[in-house]
DNA sequence: CTGTGGGCATCTAGCCGACAA
DNA sequence: TTGTCGGCTAGATGCCCACAG
């Protein structure tokens, strides 16, 4: 291991099993990729942003294409960026290959909002049946550099800035480990120890702050000259700052502002928007000339990617979406989190068939089950993950169940499948997931149990309160029992038990995949299923005829099936029924043999979280890894170990994350003793509950562009937390 | 006259006549101007920001092209001002003849910067052709806009800040009359007079501010709210603000930042500049399809202007010019006032051969009197005015005088002249500006003795150290007799002295045009002597062939020789000899007879004193009327009429400028007693030089990007005022 | 462990006239 | 007329702990 160091190490209560979960599963794994050798990538890419630094300001999400790897430019999708653009008659095709010449790294100068400048030179047609040919090993290539960035990223932590934080009142409460981790060590012999800490903000400038040691109990803070940054940076409560101790030693600051400040980001000061006016008529140029020209990209500003990876808008292609089809997409909360929303195709088209006909940009008309409103109403084939009829869930799932999608509103456009195996699994999921956005910590530890989870999975769902939605609880606690019966109907209870869970926990991004879904019946299901027949609407070709080759392409691409490793379902089983076999799960000495850092393997189960309903395993972590940035950085079949671990730990640890709103890479660094808690009564959530808040989805007047420097409402505690993440009103881009 | 109000009327202690001289001698002119019925400029132009508002925070040097004019565009000059620019293999000729489409007027968000968005159409070649014929309306036109703003900008301010004014320690405080002329009228009979002032800035956002009137003496102060805008808008001494009440009775607020921060002018945070990156190609692109492209112009960060408007660029064509020859340009100093700087053509090359061969784009190489470094070592043949062998001079000058330039280093390219009118009369007179730069407040009222003031010049010259910089002071002073024996040779001693002091007085930018200068001999002399004849490197043609066409336009463009009014000369000598004739230059109401307000007035002599020396009266205010927009908005006649009468004045008044920093459209308003004080004794000036004030080149290293909110050094009185006038080491550009 | 708040010392902003340039 | 200063005060800053979740 490169210079990672587990937190967890240090600590003297890891009795409680949260604790645990920050430890590091996939430790194999993350080893495995530090020791592959990887040219480093940030030479210069980072020369004017500190690589790390900006990679941890631009959230977990973000990923950037690799210096001369090949993506789809979508000049369309850059059109819809620039706000007053003159409409330059541009003749282009809707989307452009590129060959990816250079990553520069920036920061906004008024607001420290990172950006990249990307220069593309573009490519000939032909570069993409080349690319097609090669593909395999091209995948391969693209899983370094994240994975490199993370290795070379020992110590770092992201605190959501509370009220007390940005008072003026007092300085910055610094999480202990966090302190202890990031910040030199202090004389802990004095009376009142404390140094002053020198840290580089995105720009190179130096802030000094006095760091001191003080309290009863004793608690870490940054006093003198906190105010001043707080003020400079106009930091408000729910922002963040992470700080990060490179290999050298030296403290660098970034901060990451809450989701709401995006609204701003239409504003003049906002130069990398600015920096593309008019780059669209460069490109026309470009493309003549086959020289290079240069996009700006805000990912935290940014709508979507115009910018896509080759093989990410290939794979996009191998889908036949039709209407009527689930799927499932990432975003990112407020506090940076991430979250996956779930919605349903509604129509596919052209979105602007006058000016770029047969375009993929946003081709997909789609309507989700917990957005009301109409933005992001279209979104790319190459944003979403099919979550449609998945095969795997036919093994477990009673054919009962699927009547229960007919109380869901958002079932209008359903359409037949062939097999019995329908969307309702996962409308059911999303539903209940939903209704969990509104509550209090839940008791998520049962499944952990491996006895009666049945009875206490249906109490937690009975908790919800029938005042949900316009009746539609009830109609769902009416098919309760089917799912129930069925999940006891298996032998493999506990882990199609987690699994359900799991899912449920959506919100807070994890959802176990199923090894069952291997088998190769499983396979066949999937491929002659939902995604291999396109008995929808098909997308529309792209008028370059790039489209309908890359169609044609669909299972030639797909591998041959693959038999999953052995280890991996070990593991998988391991953490599915930690009462059969505990020690992996909560053995403290487990990751330190394993030697992976917390870091590294939040970011697995961050990164991976989001393929585990796709039918094919090669799929796993290609959302995130789409630049080809592994967070793994080993072979396939250790990502698969690595997930089906990670994945079931991970879904403990975020509900932990709940309680605090410091975090490690985005995750919450503070385990809850409550959750590991197996005597805790799974009623106790609802009783829990903060008086006032509310089941029903939050009105967006709760969140201020800028909030009063107090206010509770704004990421002060774990109930705020929670409400947070469901932004019924409010749109995080 | 619309809405301009005098602010001498309401004063009584206008007996001192340096109050006097802030007054209207060119009122006449004036008035001829707003009688005129002009289209409102501003309707749509100032879409974005207030016309007037835009035009007082860019200064009195800069002028926009008005729409529908015709201009010239140098894809060079703005690729200059694009930092890292990827070369885009753009095969664009070196200028380009464009339509303004429009002018939209606009301030950065982070830095209120004025800029301006100026949408080209181009033209093809024949339009230069057609505008050639018709140049002479073309003019005319072109002489209404800045007249028509300054029509409508009834009452203005703009001081420059001092210490007290930025530190915390207390609030702004409010020059008297600008305060009365601005500000809503006080309550005086309160014992305490206060009141809120609303001011809207660039962006329209508003600022409160009280607005009391205290002490003993009383005075007009800004308290509460003044120290959150200096904060805000990171204002430092040395900064200026600027007030206006609109012709609606509004408030509004704009700043004008020293000269040191436009060296920041390459952050990212302008976005102006990085609007304008990457437009090169849309020019490329708008060239082949003849459509608007957008030029971001920030006038205050800009090197040089790459629009220049075609009558302009046209003009330009006329001279030949020769290496040896001498020239003006004019800057702006740090404080918003305006300076001329003389220098020599030492070259005539195309700047970059290869890219650009035959641009006229910075085709010449200068050297420069008094600024030592090699930047501004080129410049456009459009933005100097020749000033090589002017005839008139020889009829007062006396031969001897030439020998002075021997001593001068810059006299080394020197080029034989036809008839013994060499440039070491302005060579001379620039080096004795460069003398006075370091030196305190000189009693600049002997000229107006009109007796024995040749002693009192020599004295005063001679009051320069030797020190000043190597040997040149005392070899100039081994010139001075000669010169001064030539003054007193010549009859017209009253005149050719303040010709020559006012000459002396170029730092302050006032230059008396001698009237002598009109004889038909001299004009002749002129013609043939530098400008006509082409004994120099010529200019390369332009390769698109506009140049040469241009060129052997030369003559033709020019009107015959014309007969200067009689008015004209009556009312230079009138100014040139108040002895004789000092009702026009002090009586009090004059000026208001003619109705014109200071604000005009100020401009006129701003605006046209650089051409005094240019050997046709049509060259008079040609180039801070490049955009077609006259001071004075009156037939030719009128305008010579005013320049004659206010460039005396002007350079009166500019002298006392430097006691004050306060000042209407850049100019002082404050009257200094001593300046016409008749009895000072030229020596004075020498001994009341403060301790530590040097008359050696100010090193740089004073002059802070940020100086320390207590700064003495930076425009706190009048000696740093004058001292900041000489950026020996410190470059405005 | 850490967010919040009370207590308290200190600093600063900001208003005043005095004074002098 | 106005720039700067000393005096003064109210409010903000910022450090400390206690307390509680």
């Amino acid at each position: 291991m490169v210079g990672i160091i587990d937190l967890n190490t240090t600590e003297e209560d890891e009795t409680t099993p949260s604790s645990v979960s920050l430890s590091s599963p996939s430790s194999s794994s993350a080893s495995a990729l530090s020791a592959s050798n990887l040219s480093p990538p940030g030479s210069s890419a980072s020369s004017t942003v500190c690589l790390e630094l900006w990679h941890a300001c631009a959230g977990p999400l973000i990923s950037l294409p690799k210096r001369g790897s090949v993506v789809v430019y979508f000049p369309q999708g850059h059109l819809e960026q620039l706000p007053d653009l003159p409409l330059a008659a541009c003749d282009l095709p809707s989307h452009i290959f590129c060959r990816v010449v250079d990553v520069k790294l920036h920061a906004e100068a008024a607001n420290d909002d990172v950006y990249a400048q990307v220069s593309l030179v573009p490519e000939n047609e032909q570069i993409g049946q080349e690319l097609k040919e090669r593909k395999i090993e091209g995948d391969g290539e693209e899983e370094d550099m994240k994975a490199a960035v993370k290795s070379r990223t020992p110590h770092m932590f992201c605190k959501t800035l509370t009220a007390s934080d940005t008072s003026t009142h007092g300085g910055f409460s610094v999480p202990r480990r966090a302190a202890e981790d990031c910040f030199p060590p202090l004389d802990y012999s004095q009376q009142r120890p404390s140094q002053e800490l020198v840290a580089k903000d995105l720009h190179g400038f130096e802030w000094r702050f006095r760091h001191i040691y003080r309290g009863q109990p004793r608690r870490h803070l940054l006093t003198t000259g906190w105010s001043a940054f707080v003020n400079k940076k106009k930091l408000v409560s729910g922002d963040a700052v992470l700080f990060l101790r490179g290999a050298d030693g030296e403290l660098r600051l970034g901060i990451r502002r809450a989701a709401q400040v995006k609204c701003g980001a239409t504003l003049p000061a906002q130069c990398s928007q600015q920096l593309n006016h008019s780059t669209l008529t460069d490109v026309v140029n470009a493309i003549s000339m086959r020289s290079v020209f240069n996009i700006y990209y805000n990912p935290r500003a940014s709508l979507s990617e115009f910018i896509i990876p080759f093989h990410k808008f290939l794979k996009s292609l191998d889908h036949s979406f039709s209407i009527g089809m689930r799927f499932k997409m990432r975003f990112e909360t407020e506090d940076a989190a991430e979250r996956r929303y779930v919605g349903m195709i509604t129509g596919i088209s052209d979105l602007d068939p006058a000016r770029w006909p047969g375009s993929k940009w946003r081709c997909l008309r789609v309507r989700w089950d917990d957005m009301e409103t109409s933005r992001h109403s279209r979104v790319s084939p190459w944003e979403i993950e099919p979550s449609g009829p998945v095969s795997s869930c036919s093994t477990f799932m009673a054919p009962g169940l699927k009547r229960s999608r007919s109380g869901l509103p958002s079932s209008k456009h359903e359409f037949p499948v062939p097999d019995g195996i329908g969307v309702s699994d996962f409308g059911e999921s999303s539903r209940f997931q939903k209704v969990l956005q509104g509550q209090e910590i839940l008791s998520f530890n049962t499944p952990y149990d491996g006895v009666d989870q049945n009875r206490h999975l249906s109490e937690t769902r009975r908790c919800v309160p029938s005042s949900l939605g316009s009746g539609i609880a009830t109609r769902r606690n009416g098919a309760e029992g089917p799912v129930a019966s069925s999940d006891v109907s298996h032998k493999g209870i506990g882990c199609s038990e987690s699994f359900r869970l799991h899912k449920v926990l959506q919100g807070q991004e994890i959802i176990p995949r199923s090894p069952f879904r291997r088998s190769p019946t499983s396979n066949d299901v999937s491929e002659n299923g939902c995604f291999g027949i396109s008995d929808g609407v098909q997308m529309t070709s792209s008028r370059n005829g790039w489209s309908a080759m890359m169609q044609g392409y669909n299972t030639h691409m797909r591998p041959p099936t693959q038999v999953s490793s052995p280890s991996s379902v070990l593991m998988f089983q391991q953490a599915c029924n930690p009462i059969s076999n505990p020690s992996p799960a909560y053995n403290l000495s487990d990751h330190e043999e394993q030697g992976i850092g917390i870091q590294s393997w939040f970011r697995n189960s961050e990164t991976c979280d989001g393929k585990r309903m796709s039918s094919h395993s090669e799929h796993i972590c290609r959302r995130d890894d789409q630049w080809g940035i592994s967070s793994f950085g080993v072979s396939r079949d250790h990502i698969q170990h690595g997930i089906a671990q990670s994945t079931f730990r991970g879904g403990h640890d975020i509900v932990t994350s709940c309680k605090s709103s410091c975090r490690l890479f985005g995750f919450q660094l503070t385990e809850d003793r409550h959750v590991a808690n197996k005597d805790d009564d799974v009623s106790i959530p609802a009783t829990s509950l903060k008086p006032g808040s509310s089941f029903l989805p939050h009105v967006g007047e709760q969140f201020h562009l800028k909030p009063p420097a107090i206010t509770n409402a704004v990421g002060s505690n774990c109930t705020k937390g929670i409400l947070q993440q469901h932004p019924e009103n409010y749109h995080i881009y």
